[in-house]
DNA sequence: TTCCAGCTATAGGTAGCAGCTATAGGACAT
DNA sequence: ATGTCCTATAGCTGCTACCTATAGCTGGAA
């Protein structure tokens, strides 16, 4: 078995297609072709179906490509870790965020933290907690961004900020008023996440304790896809108020607080407990906590950041 | 970086000394030291301190160590459950099967199947034929047994058995003999499936040669509802014979022959083509067969087998 | 149906590299 | 000093991963 062998695995089954994947690994079509074929040679089985137009992983295929990722991923951190052991400012973090978070927080992170740190090859993932805590615990990622509180024996936890949530309803939507108590929401339509989503527990928690059932018209589990559907009138929803806040300029859509009570919940940094942080690591959660605090402090920052280049041209 | 860069390094950091490395690796020491010399270039740092006598260790070399010995070991077990999986000591078996089918072949078969391959994870879904057919061309089943003829291009059938269709009617219901020519039906009220599913295409087609209209009362899409609704007299209906044997206990049913002619149709398993099977799916092709020639040898087999428990504690 | 586009597998030739043996060169023990 | 034990270097060889060209297959369009 050669690492090259894997690396051209790996590339198939994430492009589905032996071409692309060549491109991919910068190797022609045809040397793949035989290092593949060598290895499904040397386990004895096929690997991939190769259906026509498509190529899919068989079942040995997805058991192996398992534990193939977590190798290739070992053997990134053997570099890294001698990398900064040298002092180098250089190797790679992969973070798992909440979508949510990712609209608001990400945008200024990435780019305190590129500033600082121009060689790290930064990786973010757009995820829901459940997935940064499965990407936490496989490997996959460095350092997750979730919904607390969060008890698992392998993971340490680091509070970051506590999210409001607020409802967001189409613009045409009569509500009449600013604000809205918990109770009022049994009358409106809703647009929110499946109900194995932290963030829909979450509601369905908050109603309880106000002693509503909220109508639910429409499940989404992206909440890009349920600002759309609001927007387009199929709903309301309860979103966090910092992200709706980021979306709302361009979209047709009134933020309304809640209140009596107003639900909330934290979110903080993960990683597991055991596992060796890099330089990278520990400077992305610093500032993390520095961009939060800003953040609060001056809500506008980043939107005042954002337009940079227009404001250039408009001068 | 070279998988055999890796492996030479764990040597020598076994053996704390390279001649004894290479000769346990099988190379000559010239080579290893290449080997090692060119691992420790690309990563910018020695990973040995050569001490004369011994050689240890870096501090680099020890942080290396710890991830390329994981990587290793990911890798190990990545060949590993791809061998199991060959040797069916794991893995899982997606069936799709004809809802009327499931009823009295599934049982004995999943029995014999589970005996012989305990560590396969087994999941059988009942379904239309159609959806059977779907189900395999989407990839989400790894094995159908579905009607027969089926000309599909990228799928291969294999005949399992012809089923019989017998009249099934409420216990009620006077037909007036054990037997009924097709032509008889035309008096009788029926439960029948939908017209889009396969069983009752056949079914008219069989009554059209006989130069019958059925009078359809009722359609429901499962067997099961249709038998329900047969035994509370709502009508009588038509349905693989075996399917409804294996039914008729505990329900006010009374089975009758049809003929003149016997309507029946093929069923079969099938596959993609081209798709890679494994043992665990040959294996119960196999058993498929076995089972079914079993069953028609001796229909009661699978009955008396079930309640052995009972039979135990009878003595 | 036939044809074309897109894909993977095979064939044959080339170059790069891991392998070898022989040997140089350094560290330690006697 | 000198022999022993070790790693590094030199020079050669054979394996193989790579390339281009092309065959063979499949699925969709005309």
């Amino acid at each position: 078995m050669e690492l090259r062998q894997i690396e051209y695995f790996m590339a198939v089954a994430a492009h589905q297609n032996f071409s692309r994947a060549a491109e991919h690994v910068h190797v022609s079509q045809p040397s793949l072709s035989i290092q593949i074929g060598g290895l499904e040679k040397e386990l004895g089985t096929r690997l991939f179906d190769r259906l026509g137009r498509k190529v899919v992983l068989t079942q040995a295929g997805e058991l192996f490509h398992v534990h193939a990722e977590r190798a290739l991923r070992e053997l990134d951190q053997a570099e890294q870790v001698v990398q900064e052991l040298l002092g180098a400012k250089r190797g790679r973090l992969v973070v798992g965020a909440l979508s949510t978070v990712n609209s608001y927080l990400i945008a200024p992170l990435v780019s305190r933290f590129k500033q600082r740190f121009p060689d790290i090859h930064l990786q973010v993932h757009a995820q829901a907690s459940a997935d940064v805590v499965s990407g936490l615990l496989s490997n996959r990622l460095d350092i997750g961004i979730c919904l607390l509180p969060l008890t698992h024996p392998q993971l340490t936890t680091v509070p970051l900020l506590e999210e409001r949530l607020a409802l967001v309803a189409p613009a045409g939507m009569n509500i009449g008023k600013r604000r809205a108590r918990m109770q009022d929401l049994a009358r409106l339509p809703l647009v929110l996440m499946p109900v194995d989503y932290c963030l829909r527990k979450m509601v369905e928690a908050e109603c309880a304790k106000a002693g509503v059932h909220p109508q639910v018209v429409l499940e989404m589990s992206s909440p890009e896809g349920i600002l759309q559907a609001v927007a387009e009138g199929t709903g309301a929803t309860i979103l966090p108020e910092l992200y709706v806040r980021s979306r709302l300029p361009g979209m047709d859509l009134q933020l309304i607080d809640l209140y009596d009570p107003t639900p909330r919940h934290a979110v903080g940094l993960a990683y597991l407990t055991k596992r060796h942080r890099g330089l990278a690591a520990e400077e992305f959660a610093a500032i993390c906590h520095t961009t939060m605090r800003d953040l609060q402090s001056d809500p506008e920052r980043s939107r005042r950041n954002r337009p940079r280049r227009r404001a250039a041209g408009q001068k």
